[in-house]
Order: structure tokens, then sequence, then C-alpha cells
DNA sequence: TATAACTAGTTGTCTAGACCAGTTTATTTT
DNA sequence: AAAATAAACTGGTCTAGACAACTAGTTATA
């Protein structure tokens, strides 16, 4: 379960695993999960190591620490109860569908003024431009087209983009993915939308926007998709004076 | 500065003498503390209890981290502004636009089954209906249908409608408004909508469904509009994991 | 019987190192 | 002068312990 050999770290490893078992619903709300100790004797690596995981997870809300007594499954309910920001993985997953990617082109281009405004750098400096086909249980679901400011992300290649860019930023660049900005907007597909997802023109589809930023306040990305309107519903569940 | 006989932890005084040097400005936006190193030194503590410190701080958004070169006060920190609840009104309001609303119609009926079974009542209970138009500078805006929970919401009369339903429940009943649960979906308009919205039929038509609920959980209003397409966008600011 | 003490478990804090992986600067070599 | 190398820094990960603080159950005592 645990390979010390791994180029990935070996807390990131336990985190992976404890998340796992919650999503899986292996470990029920509510559930003590093994003690620190424990653990790290059983996968022989240190409490402390055991202890980052862990206290990732706390962060998180997936996990909520008693002293004296033990670990926990936090309830569900204090999770959802903000709007969190997720990945179109993610958000399938909780759909229980199969969330499959096509990257469709990755351009290297100059960032157009808009652009330059946004990610805070000048016109005509280098960005990205990343085309992707969304499917949930393979079929069509969206499309995709994210602008990527170099100037954070330093080393995106086409590979990592078929990967994952939150793990590429989050774990090898090590920066912290804060609020992002969303815009939903009711539209018609056009000629080359329809064809790609499938549709005819004219039937109604959903637009979203979105700026992500940094836990500083920095730009990374600016996402234009288009969803079929036939296909994707946007719940979000909210707190009146949050 | 570092009281180790203190009995707040060690960890914690650090956070703390780290954050008033930032918030009292000693320490700029971009400055570079001192090494992790460095203060355990100077404070003949350890790395590791160094560490955590900052690690807390770079969580809380206030540091930034970065590997080889050091730890640096990161920018202002973003507002968590979570998705707040509003009524259209407030909605509007933000906006910089003037709110109105028409009843167009105030039933008692009797529920369904599909609403029973939200509103946990028997089928055939008497519950209210509202549809409303609302105007955005004095354009059609949408189209929204209510069903309220007469159950809850005693002594609803057409009169409260036009008034402010939520200031009615909050403030003469007392109940505490709480979570609601929100979709949004893309279609088009059908023909009686698209009189009312003075929109072509066939033209693109964003569709919210919303259920309210009580502090208490149970459920109050479920909520029903067709927005303009043309002339609403939905917009909200979220976070990654709260 | 009630109470106090003990015990074995948990997480919380902390140490004094170690090595790895990037970044920057100084030094040496070409 | 330019390029390659080395050294000195930074944060990232990990160890193998230690003791404190707290919880829950058991046992001994008043």
């Amino acid at each position: 379960m645990i390979d010390k050999q791994s180029p990935l770290p070996i807390y990131y490893q336990i985190e992976k695993d404890l998340k796992d078992r919650i999503e899986r619903g292996e470990w029920q709300e509510g559930h003590m999960i093994p003690s620190e100790r424990e653990y790290a004797e059983h996968y022989n690596v240190s409490r402390m190591t055991v202890r980052q995981a862990i206290t990732n997870l706390v962060n998180d809300g997936f996990l909520r620490r008693q002293r004296g007594k033990g670990t926990f499954v936090a309830s569900k309910k204090i999770q959802q109860k903000m709007v969190r920001l997720t990945s179109f993985t993610e958000d399938m997953k909780q759909r229980n569908m199969i969330a499959t990617t096509k990257v469709l082109s990755f351009t290297l281009m100059k960032a157009d003024s808009l652009t330059a405004a946004l990610f805070q750098m000048n016109e005509g400096e280098e960005i990205a431009e990343v085309q992707r086909m969304r499917l949930a249980d393979g079929l069509p679901m969206a499309l995709e087209t994210s602008k990527l400011n170099l100037r954070l992300l330093q080393g995106i290649t086409e590979k990592v983009i078929q990967h994952s860019l939150y793990d590429y930023i989050e774990h090898t660049l090590n920066l912290k993915v804060g609020a992002a900005v969303q815009k939903l907007e009711a539209s018609v597909a056009r000629q080359h939308e329809s064809a790609l997802l499938q549709i005819t023109k004219g039937s109604p589809v959903l637009l979203m926007t979105r700026e992500t930023k940094l836990k500083d306040g920095q730009v990374f990305e600016s996402v234009k998709s288009v969803y079929r309107g036939d296909r994707y519903a946007f719940v979000m569940e909210m707190n009146r004076e949050g």
C-alpha cells in the first residue's frame, strides 16, 4: 500500500489511502480510524509522517481529531455545507459518473490585453491555451478552453495537462489553490460546438466561465466551458449569511 | 519573545509573533521572512517547531513558501466570501439594478406527492403556490413559481408575498433561514414563458430550481425560476477546500 | 458503595538530527 | 569573458524517540 521507493512522498500516499477509504465508504461518518501509532507501526513509517497526512485531511475537513480519544471520519454535512471548488473529475465523481478528458489542443500563444490584465502580465507575454473535451461515462459533456498563466505555472506541458493540472499545481509547484469566481449563463450551441458535443446547432448549452486564483490572489487560469444543456446541471448548496 | 515555560505551545507563540509582524506592517507583501533554520537557532527551538508555525500561516494564506528560495509574506488575504444565499432583490441590488416584482398569482392548492415528500407532509395537504414576474430596471428578467410549506409558514397572504417573504419569515415568524440546494441548467423558452418574458420561443433560458430550508433542516419553499438567458448570468465566488 | 489511584490507550507538542531537491552565489576552469 | 563547477543557502520530507495532556476503563482503597 505504501511504497517508500515511490517519488511520491509517504505522507501523500497515506493521505490518499485514508481519503480513498473514506470516499469509498469503507469508513463511515464517525468511524474511528487507526491511531497514529498503530498506522505508523503497521506501515513501518514514523508517527510524524502519519501525522502530517492526517493533519492535511483534518484541515480539509475529512477527519476530526479528539485528544485522548482518537481520530474520526468527519460528518459529511460540514464538508458539503459550503460550495467547494471542484475539478470536473471531482464533480463527475460526485455524480457517480466516470470522467474522462481528451486534450484537443495545447498551444503556446501571446496574451491578449484582457488576459494579460487578468494575469497581471504584459500584453504579448506567453501563455498556454488548452482545449479539452470532457466526457462523462464516455459521452461528450463539455468543451473546455483554458488559458494558463505561465508566469505562475512553470513547466506546464501537455503531459501534465493529461494527468492532473491541480495535482501538479498543488504538489509539484507547491502552490495553494484559493478562491474562484464562476459565472454561469444559458446560451445555444454554435456550429463548431454542436459538432463536437454531438448536439444540433441551437440546442441549449450552459456557458461557464471561471477565473481561479491562488491563495495569494493571483489568477492562474481562466476557463470557458460549454456544457450540454440536456446532460448537465449545476447543483450547489448555499448558506444564508454564510 | 518566546517563553518555553508558557503553557502556550511554542509553535503557537511563533505563529502569533510572525502574524503580528505581518499585520503591524513590519513585513510587507513579498518580504522574505527569516529562514526556518535561522529562526530556530535564534530562539533556540527545533526547526520542526518553527515549521509547524509557518505551515499554519501558509494554510491561512499569510505566508507563501518557495523551495530553495525562502518564505514570503503573501499578498493581502483574499476575502473568503462564501456563496451567500440571496433573494432576487438583494441579487439585483448587487448588480446595481432596481428590482421590482409583479405577483401574477397566489393560489392555495393540494400538495402533489413530490412536494409532500419534500415538505414532509401528507399528500393532499394544503400548500401555497405563488407565480411572480421578476423585473430589473423595469425589464422582465425571470418568471418564478414558488411552492410554500404552510405547515411552517402560517399566516402567509398575498400581501406578505408582495412585501418580502424573507422578512416575514425571519422577523414575524422568527424562523431562521438555513441552507439551500440550488440547481442551474440551460434550456430554451417554452411558448408561455417566452410570451411573458418577451423573448422568442426557443431562446436560451437559465432554469433555476431551489429548495430552501430552515436552520433545523425543514424545507419551507421550493422555487422554480426561468431567467432570460440574454440578461442574466449567475456569478458566484467559491473556495477550494473551505 | 463511593472514591481515588492506576493503567493503557489516545492525540499534542517538541527535539536534534538526517538527507533530498531546488536556487543563488561564488569559484574554478576553459 | 564565458561556461562549468562547487558551495552555501533555501524549503520538503522523514526518523526515532520523548514527555505532556487528556480519556476511558480497571483496580485498589477509604
